[in-house]
DNA sequence: GTGAAAGCGCTAACAA
DNA sequence: TTGTTAGCGCTTTCAC
């Protein structure tokens, strides 16, 4: 056992009997170096239970092996699965991670960014909540690169890699109104944030296709919180007015949801039909099928990665990626005779 | 907007007029410095839109604000739970954290704790899956604390945070006793992780107490996957050997035993009662509330935050805290007649 | 209060 | 092949 706290590069070299650089050689094993020297130096390496600096090295070579990430929630298991295969896809190519969650708080995430860059990220990817893009503008000139992913924004040049966000709400809520659905009530995020905003153009395009005129008390705000005061609000309206069916615009407001109609003791989808947009927990727990918007998060996390590190290593263009996702039919539609 | 890509001290300095060991003062207000100076300093700050470099500072420092932390599964609620205490408690004293996964394999964890160490971590905080404490024993000499969370080993010193999960088992399982159960399941995990064998511990415990013998074919391994195909094998047996009851060893295992018993169509607690360890995803969506041992995994986070910390800063003497967990009963368990 | 200078551990010329 | 050396950007004595 070493008495030593931490051996440095020196201390190697100077067991190993040859020069500093020969060291760093050998551990980057990016120059020739004889064999007999490598042994030597390895022992040595091993048996002072060497490990390199890596701030020293960063700070030498102005490169990190390092990337930020910042989501909104690392409770939330949208955010966790897009983690996930992030990180699977950057550790495979060496990258490490600092995590952090903003917590849809527009100044955190901005401390956060800062926080990022002051440990010389290589990149930063962050599901973002800031409302407008000047902050991100004001970034250009660091040569950080940032990547957006699942929420974006415009007239930024930066990466962005998100899904269709209007159109599978559009097919989510079209598949409504064709099984004769016109009193569909939308449970609404924030509307500052872009992926909620698409989800609910979606919403008011099928609305239009269909020639069904909005309703106001069927705009339904869960802002950033859960749906369920929300969608008992809902439900307070009289009975005559009371919707046919529900599009819930993400994983966590459809569970919100069904729980308010669950207390209310509605049944999906025969006091109501649901569509949802993203994938709720424990679906086979269930009674029903849900109709919804599959968002494969593990897929997405990958390609960001992916893209990452190209950014990262290669350079090249900003691109801006849509992925198309699927929707899935469940059973929790029901055919609605015309009034 | 700057062309500069990065502003150094020294360009502050330059910039502000004042020498570069100011700037520093200014910087950390760890020395008295001018009112006016202060001013021209921030105002230099400013428009070079500096930041300071953390891996210079902590290559002279020898101090680091970030904390490694080590989890099991990125996409495991429990964890992440975990994680989100753990986050909040270290960000409000100023640390961020490195995370990363280690997916079960204790070859895999080593390399993350490696990486940790080279990256100058405060502190790392780890959900291990070592089967042998040499490894954590070899790391004594490089100073940095190493906090187990959740999961435990003897013979180190390290600090440990955990749960009492041998004795909660053993009410959770006594659960089933005293309601008569004599036919009890358990689905365990990979037993060389520290709750699992201690869960098992006081399933076994419960069983010595109320006289059962235990039955080999009811000590089912889900091993690290899901307790899905587990359970099905299970009610392979011949009918009249069918267990009466099913203690679940944590929310995965839970989750994925319901997922099956649905399948074979067998009703909780109708046809077979449960208890678990650990809460299940979206409880109130389930018809049944299920009687399970609950855990607070923010405020294991937290705790766990708060003592890395006091770790860190103030050095002491490593300790060994064990929460006291809850059994919640609700209603998956059914009176048994006896046989 | 302030500046000059040493040096944290490392890499990459440059020399040998 | 290998060793020497000059910094990377910062903090912190030590003088003034």
């Amino acid at each position: 056992m070493q008495k030593t706290k931490k051996a440095t590069i020196r201390e190697v070299a100077c067991l190993s009997g040859v020069g500093i650089a020969t060291v760093s050689r050998v551990i980057n094993g990016n120059y020739p170096v004889s064999e007999a020297v490598r042994a030597d130096v390895w022992k040595a390496i091993n048996t002072l239970n060497y490990r390199p600096n890596i701030a020293a090295r960063s700070l030498k070579t102005q490169k990190s092996k390092m990337a930020g990430v910042i989501v909104a929630d690392l409770s939330n298991l949208f955010f966790m699965q897009l983690v996930k295969g992030l990180e699977k896809e950057l550790s495979a190519h060496g990258y490490n991670m600092i995590l952090a969650a903003h917590d849809e708080d527009p100044g955190k995430e901005r401390e956060l960014v800062e926080m990022l860059l002051e440990n010389n990220v290589a990149a930063i990817v962050t599901t973002t909540c800031q409302t407008d893009n000047r902050y991100f503008a004001s970034l250009k000139d660091t040569g950080v690169p940032i990547i957006l992913v699942d929420r974006v924004m415009d007239g930024l040049p930066l990466d962005c890699i998100s899904e269709d966000n209007e159109d599978a709400s559009f097919r989510a809520v079209r598949s409504l109104t064709d099984n004769g659905h016109r009193r569909i009530a939308v449970v609404n995020g924030l509307l500052t944030v872009s992926t909620a905003a698409l989800r609910y153009s979606g919403y008011l395009r099928a609305l239009r296709e269909a020639d069904i005129p909005v309703f106001a008390p069927y705009i339904v705000d869960a802002g950033n919180g859960t749906a369920y005061p929300a969608t008992l609000r809902l439900f307070s309206l009289p009975a005559r007015d009371w919707p046919t069916a529900m599009f819930c615009t993400n994983n966590r407001r459809a569970e919100g949801a069904l729980r308010a109609l669950k207390e209310l003791d509605l049944s999906v989808p025969r006091d109501i039909s649901m569509v949802s947009y993203g994938d709720i927990s424990l679906p086979w727990l269930f009674s029903i099928r849900l109709t919804h918007v599959h968002q494969d998060l593990l897929a997405l996390g990958r390609r960001t990665g992916e893209l990452t590190v190209r950014r990262i290593e290669d350079g090249g263009d900003r691109i801006r990626e849509i992925l198309r996702s699927e929707l899935i039919i469940g059973d929790s539609v029901r055919s609605q005779a015309p009034e």
